[in-house]
DNA sequence: AATGAAAACTAATCAGC
DNA sequence: GCTGATTAGTTTTCATT
């Protein structure tokens, strides 16, 4: 990992399907060279993968919202990540050293269907109670 | 936006560098009709932008929080965008419909810049006081 | 490790359906 | 709005430094 890897890295960051000639112009290296860099990065699992940045309010998911989760006592970590893997409106989820145990941020088309996520979550074994937080609007997105 | 549509945005979500021969492929039209779609979505601003998913932990960033910010009376909006994006530790921003004015997800090496990043936060013009969560550990990362 | 050149593949364009 | 053929561009490989 050093300077050029973080540049190559960065501008993946802005444009993950840009040619290997863009990266090669902007870093001064040659393209082979870039190629053989990314393919370490993938390797070493730096890179983990290339993905599209959606605008969701224009695909009819506007709704976001963090639900903390207080697990039932007994409930292991896996069976948590079990059970909040099941529901496709979640995005992203992590255990916390706060209040909840965990915390899931979770899209949803409207207040109706956040309803029907939160009724489903605290329904699902393992799940104690829930306490959801909605998100008025993104101020601030810079990827992954 | 059809099932193809949506078909073609879940394989670029998968692996936003793929080809359009691959997405001709799974979506059974032509490599040319791919492109004309993708160019579409683009154009309409469903598709913002192609990012690569990175391993935060292997980059020197494995510490997670999100921070709740509190604003000074009379703060804007703008105000507020302005001061979380000069911080470029913080990798989202929401405004909150709940407890703090808005809530930061940020990315640290370790505590201590974790602390920095913090009272860094509450020096800031327009913030009254934060109130910090650390995230122990990712359950779930499905991307965008 | 990086380079440059050649070969293989992929993207972009466009006339026609 | 889709197709398939053509051209332009990009990725991949490899011998060399």
């Amino acid at each position: 990992m050093d300077d050029m890897d973080r540049r190559i890295l960065h501008e993946l960051g802005q444009d993950a399907r840009t040619s290997l000639a863009h990266l090669a112009h902007v870093s001064g290296l040659a393209a082979s060279s870039v190629k053989r860099r990314i393919a370490r990065l993938e390797e070493l699992g730096v890179i983990k993968g290339y993905t599209v940045r959606l605008d969701h309010h224009a695909l009819g998911l506007g709704l976001q919202a963090l639900i903390g989760i207080f697990a039932a006592t007994g409930t292991t970590r896996e069976q948590l990540t079990d059970a909040l893997t099941g529901q496709e409106e979640i995005v992203r989820a992590w255990t916390t050293a706060g209040n909840a145990d965990a915390l899931a941020l979770i899209r949803a088309r409207d207040t109706d269907h956040l309803e029907q996520i939160i009724l489903r979550l605290q329904r699902t074994p393992g799940i104690a109670h829930t306490r959801t937080q909605i998100f008025l609007s993104e101020l601030l997105n810079r990827g992954d």
